[in-house]
DNA sequence: CTTGACCTTGACACAGGCGTCAACGTTTAC
DNA sequence: GTAAACGTTGACGCCTGTGTCAAGGTCAAG
């Protein structure tokens, strides 16, 4: 299936689809005209990328996960290194909660301080 | 007091202190030779703006709490668009915190299926 | 043959705060 | 007088994923 066809089916640009190419992590044979021609399987690999990002993954992050659909696997998390990633994400996120958690205490002080009878709640 | 002593005495690179000018929060007086000209006050006003900065806060957000120590309060937030602000900032925080603590739940469900020997505190 | 839809690569733009270099004027200290 | 330290403005780079425009090739339908 040629390049358009693709985004339509997995809802991402034509720019996007391009740019994950660039970055390795889509591949495509080339018609004899020069258009890309991708398998069935690329609608599902654009699917797991798409997803990640969602989730808040770079792009860079979901790479073992392409990795790991590209060896077969039913599911791009069931590779050690996208398990890797998980974990690493989880801790990442933790400690994002972490500093917001602390920046609302901070700013939520400031406020009770600058105005005394504002309340917040938390 | 010319922009280097203030950069020293507030720790702010001179690259931020022109950068805060070029967008209205600090004003300086020009000497014969074109140096700025600092005042006193400058001092405090550049602390509020790192404070701010530091909790999270934009360099646009910080306005009104420049704004406000110009007008001579003792504190940048004891104005009313000061505390709007803060307000505002709470919630935007509060939103955050929301999507990062959805965005851990779906990698940790994620992880484990992918892994289910994975324990995930939390 | 022409129109229009689709494809190609390349490149600029963004957001935000700041590092950093360039090219050049001023002040300070020796 | 001269070098070092400091000042000035201007501009590019970063980071990341994507929008968008340009200039052009390809192909199907009329």
């Amino acid at each position: 299936m040629r390049i358009g066809e693709l985004a339509e089916r997995t809802g991402v640009s034509t720019r996007s689809l391009r740019y994950y190419e660039q970055h390795g992590l889509l591949r495509a044979r080339r018609g004899s005209n020069g258009y890309r021609d991708y398998a069935e399987d690329d609608v599902r690999l654009v699917s797991e990328i798409r997803a990640l990002l969602q989730i808040g993954f770079t792009l860079e992050e979901t790479r073992p996960f392409v990795d790991c659909l590209r060896r077969g696997h039913s599911t791009g998390g069931s590779c050690a290194e996208s398990v890797e990633v998980y974990e690493r994400k989880l801790t990442e996120i933790d400690q994002e909660i972490r500093v917001l958690l602390a920046r609302r205490a901070e700013v939520a002080a400031q406020l009770a301080q600058s105005c005394p009878g504002c309340f917040v709640r938390g």
